[in-house]
DNA sequence: TCAAAAACATCGATAGAGTTGATGAATGCT
DNA sequence: AGCATTCATCAACTCTATCGATGTTTTTGA
């Protein structure tokens, strides 16, 4: 295999047409240069060179080896040149799956901060409930994923790193004023998703009773569209309601009962630059 | 500067997605592979990989780089392979500076051969005196130059190499049956080329006499037909009866004034490959 | 739950390549 | 003829690359 330093140096031989020169521009002894042009012949086994005078000339194969190096070269210069740009964050990507709520909540903002302040790097954004966040972060089809979970005691998921981001308190939504969950246990629910509706009959054991579940959406909008209609009352995350807020419900904040906000990431630290410019924005927007 | 050898590794890493495998295909220890990535990572300043479980993953950074790698690897295949395409002679250029006669009677042949000898081996040609011939040669315009002169005792052109071809003997051409030099004393003659009006003052001084140059005139078809005409008599190298010969003219070959023809080459030996080869065909064929 | 296997990083030793300064040979200019 | 320039060769030193052995972590299988 040919050695780039050699064809770098082929290549300012021919273009000064002496080997004293090259060394001059390369900074290196002169018979450096010589000993490098003699390997490089050996390598090739083809003849390059022919002293010629007192210099040196360069023969057909020497001139179309010289010309071939110099477009070498220059790809590697540019990639080179490509790699410092994502060094410095002026290219790259960032792959994050988010969970629905902090998706229109939180992305917005972080997306446009980002942008501020490393123009160029990329924002991938995928739609997604925590397992299977959690999973694509694994098989590496992200770099990052923003996930929650209501019980803080319950331990990391293995060789994953978890960064808090922010306690999302749980409002109670109803028609009235009842502001506690206590007194709504003879009405009917609306429920969310899986972990959501979980979460809600924990808390309704708290008050020793257990809610009957009229009605299952993922759907934040629709479950106050529910409420608000009647159907039941129902417990929502409050990122659900920075995103949409439906004028005919009264939210009460249930106290004692976030909902826990982290970005994980996986993969030994240090995390590649993109990925830690990303946590930077969230940690310090949420 | 980045180095081939650490591209072509981080390529067989991004290709397997793993050190082990990596070190296996390039036949190298699984140490000398990590420390290579270690060592990339530290030249570039890049963070190219992330140890994620038990294997590694490429940021965003390595995968670019290794694209590039392995762009810039077909490239260096690629140029390695026009080389030894130079080697064996299928590709690359011979140019060669010729004497008048001697391209129209020796150099079809010569081209056909080389041609069949070497398919794709390109041969250019110049139309020049001997002396603007080796001029042309110093120069590196020429990588050969065919020339004669007629006294084989003068030196060497310094820091030329002279391979003799053939001894080109020289023709009297008549009207008549006399066909010795000093039976034409008293007749006027056509010359050519200033050498060639040297060489025939010379022989004709040998004879005791200085002819009376009536005509003077490089083109070896008009010299014949001038001499058809009856406007005098005239000395011609054999060459140039090869390329033409005016049949209302004798020719009566002159005994012991031979010009000596060569291929001229310059600089050190050994010759390139291109240059041997031609070299090869004319000392075969001549 | 525990043990074995797999994968990568680190360490120490050795062989090899690269660099330099000095010297020699050849060429070209004055 | 003498001198300056250019490139090749040589010997010595420094640095790098490579390998085998070892340690650490993760994953898999019983």
């Amino acid at each position: 295999m040919l050695d780039l330093n050699r064809l770098r140096i082929l290549a300012a031989v021919a273009r000064h047409g002496s080997v004293t020169a090259a060394a001059a521009e390369l900074h290196y002894s002169q018979p450096s240069v010589s000993h490098h042009l003699a390997r490089l012949e050996a390598e090739t086994g083809a003849q390059l060179f022919q002293r010629a005078g007192r210099g040196i000339r360069l023969t057909e194969a020497g001139l179309v080896l010289a010309e071939r190096a110099t477009e070498i070269l220059g790809r590697v210069e540019s990639a080179s040149a490509e790699l410092d740009a994502h060094v410095g964050l002026s290219a790259g990507r960032v792959r994050v799956a988010v969970f629905g709520s902090a998706l229109v909540a939180l992305m917005p903002e972080v997306s446009a901060e980002l942008a501020s302040r490393h123009p160029g790097l990329r924002l991938d954004l995928v739609d997604t409930h925590p397992p299977e966040a959690i999973a694509m972060l694994r098989a590496g089809e992200v770099d990052v994923a923003v996930v929650f979970r209501y019980d803080e005691t319950e331990p990391d998921p293995p060789g994953i790193r978890l960064t808090h981001l922010l306690d999302d308190p749980t409002y109670l939504l109803t028609t009235d004023d009842r502001d506690t969950i206590g007194q709504h246990r003879d009405d009917r629910w609306v429920a969310g998703c899986v972990r959501c509706r979980a979460h809600l009959v924990e808390l309704c054991d708290r008050e020793g009773f257990e809610p009957e579940v009229a009605f299952t959406t993922d759907d934040m909008v629709g479950i106050q569209a529910l409420v608000a209609s009647g159907m039941g009352v129902a417990t929502i995350p409050g990122l659900a309601l920075r995103g949409h807020r439906n004028p005919d419900v009264n939210a009460h904040e249930v106290p004692g009962a976030p909902r826990h906000v982290y970005a994980a990431t996986y993969g030994e630290p240090p995390d590649p630059p993109p990925t830690a410019a990303l946590l930077d924005v969230l940690t310090s927007l949420a």
